[in-house]
DNA sequence: AGTACTTATTGTACATAATACAATTTGAAA
DNA sequence: TTTCAAATTGTATTATGTACAATAAGTACT
């Protein structure tokens, strides 16, 4: 191999953040824009940051999602790396980058993680010129992505759909701390894309140890109210 | 986010190639030689390589399989990346690096492959200067090794047991065109770390469409010879 | 030829888990 | 008190997993 042949590339992580909202699998996007000639131009992006020196992987993806969301103690797992040497081609991409970084960069690896955290979390938007929200799954592909993040999202989901199919209680990281069993159904019924019988469901949760009864209901719906579970490890 | 923290580290790949002898799992690993003061140091690294410019993460991983064995079109993976900033630092492996590289590398993240060979295929183990040998996965944690290449070893053994549950297609990447069921489930149980039923294992395999009979026995074994099988997608 | 040895091959009974399926209860609203 | 919407509950059936041992086949030895 010869001397010339070796790059050195920058390597960042992203996040891939779910969350649900009682009804859709949501992705948590940043709003980015360039200034393109007179235009601007507006697009979404993953949350994400090249690495520091000295920063572990693991370290940049928790810090990152703390910038953004001042969470801490949250879900978050590396799923995929990205280096495919074309990701960072797209013109807009190069100019944002050069905006951002204050420097010429060739070609960025990213290391992808995803995280789940509970929607109803107030989650705490810190820096006041990141404008973030939550984008129903399904609409991602309608939706002008930067990089290759459209792809990543896609990978994510994939990821986090075994996930929750080997360890089932990663579920109770996008529910709320007190939650019914049919929200519970929901969310297990959207993920893996089923309908499951409501009686079997029922009968499943029962036998799960760490799905325990509270002594109260559901309060403000215009019907029998159901009863609230919560999640013990 | 202050410029002087925007560090640019190297990227590499790293391969845990794994084959199965007929009893144990083995780790494809090159021998590695430093020149210390006076002295020669021996230890064993993965195959690996730092990426080149205009290079995908997984033609990387093709390529430096190609290199050492010759193969091509194997099982190879994906599974996890590298980056604690303190897994460079040991002194003999930044010698190596130096030597090896020509240039001062402050730090490499890596992306780790598995990969799943025929261990009888014939390897061509091209370059005349890298010894490379198979080494019983059990023996990894008694043995000197590079880096953190013994954690990486280590997670891809979790990750292709987790695969092998999920598919068990793969289990044919291992073992010979042509192979006894007892082969099959000793592997099984090898990787699963179980002891089967030799019935209940004939019996689940006997409904797998894509393990079929062939009309030969085993050849030179001092008793009743077992009936051949193949995998056919 | 016969005997000993080693591994291959095969079936049944039982327990556990997954599935299909609908009537009744509860509380709020009209 | 009637209506409505959703919550709650059981049984029969099927499929899957598990425990368990006797016989068959081929080699090696005398």
């Amino acid at each position: 191999m010869s001397n010339e042949n070796i790059y050195n590339p920058h390597v960042s992580v992203d996040c891939v953040v779910f969350g649900f909202d009682g009804e859709k699998l949501k992705v948590l996007l940043v709003e980015r824009s360039i200034a393109e000639q007179n235009e601007m131009y507006n697009d979404k992006k993953l949350p994400g940051s090249i690495i520091l020196q000295d920063e572990d992987l693991d370290t940049a993806a928790s810090r990152v999602l703390n910038e953004l969301t001042g969470l801490k103690n949250i879900y978050l797992s590396q799923f995929k790396s990205f280096g495919n040497p074309n990701r960072t081609n797209d013109s807009r991409d190069i100019l944002w980058l050069e905006k951002t970084t204050q420097l010429k960069i060739g070609r960025i690896v990213t290391v992808a993680y995803v995280a789940l955290v509970k929607i109803n979390s107030k989650l705490v938007f810190n820096a006041a010129d990141t404008l973030v929200n939550w984008y129903d799954i399904n609409e991602i592909k309608n939706m002008n992505l930067a990089f290759d993040h459209a792809d990543i999202i896609y990978e994510g989901l994939k990821h986090i759909r075994h996930r929750l199919e080997l360890e089932p209680h990663l579920f109770f990281e996008l529910l709320p701390r007190k939650f019914t069993i049919t929200q519970l159904r929901t969310l297990h019924d959207t993920v893996h894309q089923v309908q499951s019988d409501v009686r079997n469901f029922q009968k499943k949760v029962a036998q799960m140890p760490y799905v325990v009864a509270l002594d109260e209901v559901e309060a403000g719906v215009p019907h029998r109210a159901a009863r609230l579970y919560k999640y013990k490890k």
